[in-house]
DNA sequence: ATGAGATTGATTTCACATTCACAAATAATT
DNA sequence: AATTATTTGTGAATGTGAAATCAATCTCAT
């Protein structure tokens, strides 16, 4: 074990890991697991898996491997999903209600939906009802909510920013294709799905050209 | 210029670069901009996007910049978005219709939906009719189809993958939490959305424990 | 009890990605 | 024409993440 500066594809991967342990369970009885299985599961090799783990503590048991109820406990204490944490979302458009209509997300709990549009506000999405965006501000703080997801277009994603940092939060998950100019006391992953794509077709290009 | 084994990161940001061009060309009417105005609007340091487009050519003038008519269509070239390509959609869920109905990607035009669930078969989603999934291998191999995205549940991924790449489908955005096991010939991009929420969830909680 | 096989956790090595720093090139100014 | 401001493109240095390796430890069969 070492601490100190974790590299941020690992704490990516200890969300993966969770899932497929949570999922394991269900699936067959098993108590314990190797890092190859674990890796197997999820698509990393075994090494990056006991390396991943090791930053943060000694879980398995050599000779043996690792106790999946224990390595599960471990992990929802090193990611801070023990316990359910509020999270708000802006925006009920197509992305933000397929977002609310998910109901896997581990560690959170969507607990209110604002929007701007006169016709969203007072739907239902999810047994949640679209609030008043002019609401938000108030609601953040009387809550106490400390996260929150963008789902408005673009050009509102800065502005949406700046009124809930105002309000109170500190960390937020923005699929709003801008990247967002925050103090550094906020966290923000950007999650931008077009360059994904964008990586796909050239990939795509790359191998039909090689081959003609 | 230097050619050869290009880091990924790059290509993830060229749509990015191109994006932003698109996007500037009604907001004024200059005509050139430097690395460090492309930069700054897309969240990199100026030597960055100098970095990755010298990997792929000399489109700057020292001194001076980039010319952004001739920057967007080098880039347009260089990711492989010139022409449209056809794409084709599998899961008219939650998240498939989101996908549906967004309009912004660029390179792309999703030009099939297929579903296996009675009640969705024959809906109309954004001027598409959703298909039954028995006709999908005949279609893709039809209109010659290559690239897929999947938007079904986890459970169903990989033997949704296995069935489209018989069909001859080569690349797949996948949005089902599952690492696909393909052929080499196979190229893929995983879109895990949980484990960026988990990624926030941890950071928060580390800011959170710092200052209290 | 002992040895064979399995597996972890740490160390070392290697590969990849970004930043730094500067020569070369251009435009504007005097 | 000379000078100054910019700005590109790239070699070198640095930083970051993954793979390879291996000693230490455990289980189990004999
Ligand atoms: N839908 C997709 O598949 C997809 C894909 C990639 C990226 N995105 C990005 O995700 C974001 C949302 O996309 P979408 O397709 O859901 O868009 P959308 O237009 O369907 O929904 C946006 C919603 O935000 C609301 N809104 C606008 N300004 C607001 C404000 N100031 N406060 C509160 N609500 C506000 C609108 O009323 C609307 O309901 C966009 O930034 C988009 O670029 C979406
Ligand atoms: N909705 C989200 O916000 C979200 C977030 C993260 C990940 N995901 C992932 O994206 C995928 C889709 O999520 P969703 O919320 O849209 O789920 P969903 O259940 O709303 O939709 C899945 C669709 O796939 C169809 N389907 C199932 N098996 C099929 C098959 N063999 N062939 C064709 N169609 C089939 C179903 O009929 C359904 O319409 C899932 O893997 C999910 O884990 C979704």
């Amino acid at each position: 074990m070492m601490r100190l500066k974790i590299p941020e594809p690992t704490i990516k991967r200890l969300l993966v890991y969770y899932r497929f342990l949570e999922n394991q369970i269900g699936v067959n009885e098993q108590k314990v697991l190797s890092s190859r299985e674990l890796g197997e599961g999820v698509g990393v090799t075994s090494n990056l898996v006991r390396r991943d783990l090791s930053f943060f503590g000694e879980f398995g048991c050599q000779g043996v491997g690792y106790d999946v109820e224990i390595l599960k406990d471990n992990l929802k204490k090193i990611i801070g999903i023990s316990q359910q944490r509020q999270v708000i979302l802006v925006g009920a458009g197509n992305l933000g209600r397929a977002l609310l209509n998910y109901n896997k997300f581990v560690g959170i709990e969507i607990v209110e939906v604002f929007d701007c549009d006169l016709n969203k506000i007072g739907n239902t999405v999810n047994k949640l009802e679209v609030k008043n965006v002019k609401l938000m501000e108030e609601i953040i703080k009387e809550r106490d909510i400390k996260l929150a997801i963008i789902a408005v277009p673009a050009d509102y994603a800065q502005n949406v920013a700046l009124q809930i940092t105002g309000a109170g939060i500190k960390a937020i998950w923005n699929f709003a294709p801008v990247p967002l100019k925050m103090n550094e006391d906020v966290v923000i992953i950007n999650e931008d799905l077009a360059c994904g794509l964008g990586c796909l077709v050239y990939k795509l290009n790359q191998l039909e050209q090689q081959i003609v």
